[in-house]
DNA sequence: AGGTAATAGTTGAATTTGTAACTAACAACG
DNA sequence: CGTTGTTAGTTACAAATTCAACTATTACCT
């Protein structure tokens, strides 16, 4: 495979930064997936609700930059798995109030700590201060 | 938004990771949808060719990691646009080699150029030394 | 108050992706 | 040779995502 142009694709941060995020997404998904049959809008919907505790679909889309749609499906689904209760706003009846049922919970729980010992490996290969600075620049280039 | 919970999501780095990769997608990708009507496959498609020369669908598959049916489909897309040609293999003919026509080859120069300005504006924001130690983490993690 | 705009959330249709099965060709082994 | 396995690439069907339109409700403005 011989170059015949100087453009770097493999390092190109758009294609670069993607290949990292599925592949560091990967085993991760292959857990929520096969362990609940979550897609990934699940699991950010529930980590949100076991973390935050009681939030409208709208400030989840906000939080996690997911289009309302999307919100919408996967509450259905997690609703529909007894994973999340609906709770209407006493002063705005468009604003429903999302709260994890106790099986909602149990899964978040379970997740989360899945989560934590995945990141503790996927960081393992790397220096400290490397992911110090791996933090810092994502979350720059994410906007936040 | 309280949180009631130790577990931070927005640090998770297959969340943050994603954010990053998705926020620093969209400008680009507003371009080369834009512009030439492109998917993410097919851009990918037309760089690899671009960079490379000539090569088989297997290979781009390969190298970046993309499955063989978004390459058939990636292929066919700019094939119908005269975007690149097939060449059969003497040896081996289930192989088809790519390569790209004059439209797709000013495609790719079109395209390369974009991406040389908006990745300098990604960077920017971000200290050069960061930069080198966000790439080598982003290889790493991205399995290179 | 009354009309217009904005917001929360849902739904339907079109596009895109994922999965599996498929065709065609080559390889390996007896 | 011939049978079995592997590989390159395509296609069919199901699942998921996107985009636009929609309902219902609240906010704004005069």
């Amino acid at each position: 495979m011989e170059k015949n142009d100087a453009f770097d694709l493999q390092l190109f941060l758009p294609y670069l930064l993607n290949q990292a995020a599925e592949t560091s997404s990967d085993g991760f998904q292959q857990i929520y997936k096969d362990r609940y049959g979550m897609l990934r809008t699940d699991w950010r919907v529930l980590f949100h609700l076991g973390i935050y505790g009681r939030m409208t679909a709208r400030d989840i889309g906000r939080m996690a930059q997911v289009h309302k749609t999307k919100i919408s499906r996967a509450v259905a689904r997690l609703e529909a798995r007894r994973f999340l209760t609906r709770e209407e706003d006493g002063a705005d009846r468009r604003v429903a109030h999302l709260r994890l049922t106790a099986a909602g919970q149990a899964a978040y729980r379970d997740l989360r700590g899945v989560a934590e010992a995945y990141e503790a490996r996927l960081v393992s290969g790397l220096a400290p201060e490397d992911v110090a600075v791996l933090r810092r620049a994502l979350l720059h280039l994410a906007g936040r």
